[in-house]
DNA sequence: GTGAAAGCGCTAACAG
DNA sequence: CTGTTAGCGCTTTCAC
């Protein structure tokens, strides 16, 4: 069975290849045929369940009705969840995504960012990116395919932005927890250290400690890597055992390293930390079901991929020109 | 800047458009191109940073080297973790990955698959399926494009597929239950029940019980709904206090059904159920942090997606002529 | 060893 | 209102 094409149709029904195609794209009325035309064309489409060749129309438009999503991790749940909202923004409106992950790797982002734009020709990108500085994106690529950038700022880079404030909800997180009776609280961050979500929650912290006049040690900071974010996790608590300043909070910059904390606190070497108060940036359904009352920030997941993806599709289609940037509410979560 | 093409690249070097698109596409021995000559071109190639437009090659030869991946739900851990292990193995070869999600329902499968399939012309499929019978896969669409199924069996279709024993690994984890003490289990099931993997771990369930001599009775296997399993799981726990017979173990048949009863349990009207034993397929690590001790079936989530996405390919190159079905091991985990 | 030329299936000027 | 026609950029047969 051979795939059916304009020409077949144009023979059986008579019609020119060209009045089937305007029909097809819904430019009948614009380009003035009867209706009577249009209807026969339309029964016959949906009768023989006749839909064209993508590859011959997206070579002669130069859309592919593709859009890419690269994120650092798409197991992640907080990504996966970015990635179900977009993927039926992207349904609605007739176009499909294609997903990657860069493992925290600038040059992987790079070769995505390149393999997308030039080979598969996608009509647009959503980027958390994990750059370090503008060199890559100030470059040719980004002008020749409207990009959104979620989660992550690009230092230097304006651009399309959806994202949250990392620093008010940080400020806001670590401000409670010090009403709370905490004097003394920790810092665990994710690498890469410089992205600008980790950046602004750091600073968020620092804000808070310093408003309330609580002496900023700066060895409470600890980085806990993002391929060993366990066994760093482990090391920091015990140096915290180990410091003579007794430490009573711990603020987690993620949810990997919340629920490591919390693995780590069931061994009875960490005894000692029990009555710990322990804040994180991101929410979990974990948190529910755990003893611990685990204080945290809820970024609000759906929203970002909705907004960043009917973004990117305003800027594809014209609707919006000037760069945006959008900041959404996080919530506080007591429990 | 308009993008580099094979006429550009063939006026530069003075080689007319065959030669280098012979040489890109590795073919330069077979046709016999001298060796300074595809030096040349390749050299070139690097150097100007060109690349072939997708759409016309894809027109030309048929292929997108693009697979389509198709489950009940991206945002679900399982499904993701598979998705990045696939995208990995489609990666190194130079095939893209496009992702959707069904919601558990089979008119969106069917619209999916024939999009990916007539519309954007994928290249293979990897499916997660909801359907009940062969009605569908059954027709012309299965025999247009490679397919492999995972997870999931399609009743009566011959087809490629990669899972787990559902039925063995359920028996076993019950027969452990019972062997812990457990005298009454009831099994928690998401719907539709009429999936391929809740039909044979129901049935594992059953033989491990009548096994043991255990009375079966059917009022202990609850349906909870895929669209409402914390309220389900709340009136089926309900249930079970209020029944005659006192319940001393659940078995449930996915991990968010297990969270869902954890978090349950937390509450006080559930009290009397404190101490009952819980069993999940599905291993998470949610479980490694909670004071209950689960107990779990962990599948290979990375092997299924390693051995779908290879066997994929290997049908799509033509290596693999005959229907495959591979079924990987799973894991008992006792804490 | 290399090149000319014929499409792949579609869209959109342009012409009537 | 409808049809003719010229490509989009690539691969591949065939000819030299």
């Amino acid at each position: 069975m051979k795939k059916l094409q304009l020409a077949d149709l144009s023979k059986k029904l008579g019609f020119s290849k060209t009045l089937i195609s305007m029909v097809l794209n819904g430019k009948g009325n614009h380009y003035g045929i009867s209706k009577k035309s249009q209807a026969k064309v339309r029964d016959a489409i949906a009768e023989l369940n006749y839909s064209p060749n993508k590859f011959a129309k997206s070579l002669r438009t130069g859309k592919s009705f593709f859009i890419g999503l690269i994120v650092t991790d798409i197991a992640n749940p907080f990504y996966s969840t970015i990635a179900k909202s977009i993927e039926n923004v992207l349904f609605d409106n007739d176009y499909n995504l294609m997903v990657c992950s860069t493992e925290e790797s600038e040059a992987r982002e790079k070769l995505l960012v390149e393999m997308m734009v030039n080979q598969q020709g996608v009509d647009g990108l959503i980027i958390a990116s994990t750059f370090k500085d503008a060199s890559f994106y100030g470059q040719a690529i980004f002008t020749k395919v409207p990009m959104v950038f979620i989660d992550r700022v690009v230092p230097q880079l304006n651009a399309n932005y959806v994202m949250v404030d990392n620093y008010g909800a940080s400020y806001e997180v670590v401000s409670h927890l010090i009403s709370q009776g905490c004097k003394s609280i920790a810092c665990f961050a994710i690498t890469p250290l410089y992205l600008s979500t980790i950046n602004d929650r750091i600073e968020g912290y620092r804000k808070a400690l310093a408003k309330k006049g609580i002496k900023n040690n700066a060895g409470l900071i600890k980085a806990i890597g993002f391929e060993s974010i366990k066994d760093d996790v482990e090391r920091c608590l015990k140096e915290l055992i180990t410091c003579e300043m007794p430490v009573d909070g711990i603020f987690a910059l993620n949810n990997h390293i919340a629920v490591a904390i919390l693995s780590a606190l069931r061994k009875r070497a960490f005894g000692k930390l029990a009555h710990i108060k322990i804040a994180c940036f991101d929410d979990v359904d974990t948190f529910d079901i755990v003893d611990k009352k685990i204080i945290s920030v809820r970024q609000p997941i759906e929203e970002i991929g909705q907004n960043s993806s009917t973004l990117l599709l305003d800027v594809i289609l014209g609707k919006q020109k000037e760069k945006s940037k959008r900041v959404l509410d996080t919530k506080l979560v007591v429990r």
